[in-house]
DNA sequence: GCCATACCTGCACGGGCGTACGGGTAACGT
DNA sequence: ACGTTACCCGTACGCCCGTGCAGGTATGGC
């Protein structure tokens, strides 16, 4: 009772293993970063959209119909995936008369790019088997 | 009209850059594959999510209140969160008295854990500056 | 000029996710 | 034994996200 608790009554002000505690808290990201970093994975946590990257990170460049086409997905669930991508700015869309050709930035965040694009595939290949 | 439409009446039929297509429809992955991929990904992009991942992958071991402690977050965040990634089985809870310390799981997939986990945290502290 | 094509926008609907709350169980202290 | 502590479970609510439909704009072909 001597911290004030931090929901639900109280949680315990008491820790167990203070040591720990301090080293998590020191080493920890904060929520602003948490942020940053979820609301990025975020756009990657869909299948549609994770599909949309990978194929222009192999192809270079792509434009709505073909895309649509090749994910055999429809036009519109392709089209609002790259609405969201366009807007964090992750893809960008020149226009050749009358087909917008899709690609990634150029600034596209190589991490994201290497890690994810690249080597995490790799796990959806090879089932985690996360439940048993 | 060749090929039966996809979605909204007929995509296009007419491929505008057919090769492209078909090579990203070469080295696509499933929406099986994506399904899988994205699941996962989606465990971690969530605030409380990441950062109990990120503690836990620090400091070892943690208990839940302690954890909600070094997080901050209220101990019913933190409580989901641990019964979501305990499920998919990225985290395990070994009870030790009336206290669970939790810990990353011995088999948690080495490539997250290296790549989104250690590397990617980088992306969070330095903003991709992805609006300009 | 006219029509078809390629893409975009706005809107409405359904579903799933995260949080807060109440209540429950097992363990420790006295 | 009794109360407290630490955690878990189930429920309810609110919210955001993704999809589909309808309509709009601009370009290219005839």
């Amino acid at each position: 009772m001597s911290t004030d608790a931090v929901a639900r009554g109280g949680a315990h002000d008491h820790p167990v293993d203070p040591a720990r505690v301090a080293a998590a808290r020191a080493r920890l990201i904060s929520s602003d970063e948490a942020q940053r970093l979820t609301s990025l994975l975020s756009l990657l946590a869909d299948p549609v959209r994770a599909r949309i990257l990978y194929a222009l990170d192999t192809v270079e460049e792509l434009c709505v119909g073909d895309l649509a086409l090749a994910l055999g997905a429809s036009e519109d669930a392709v089209g609002y995936g790259l609405r969201i991508l366009r807007t964090a700015g992750l893809v960008v869309g020149c226009r050749a008369g009358r087909v917008v050709f899709y690609r990634l930035t150029a600034d596209f965040p190589q991490p994201l790019r290497e890690h994810c694009l690249r080597r995490l595939v790799e796990l959806s290949r090879t089932p985690p088997d996360d439940d048993f």
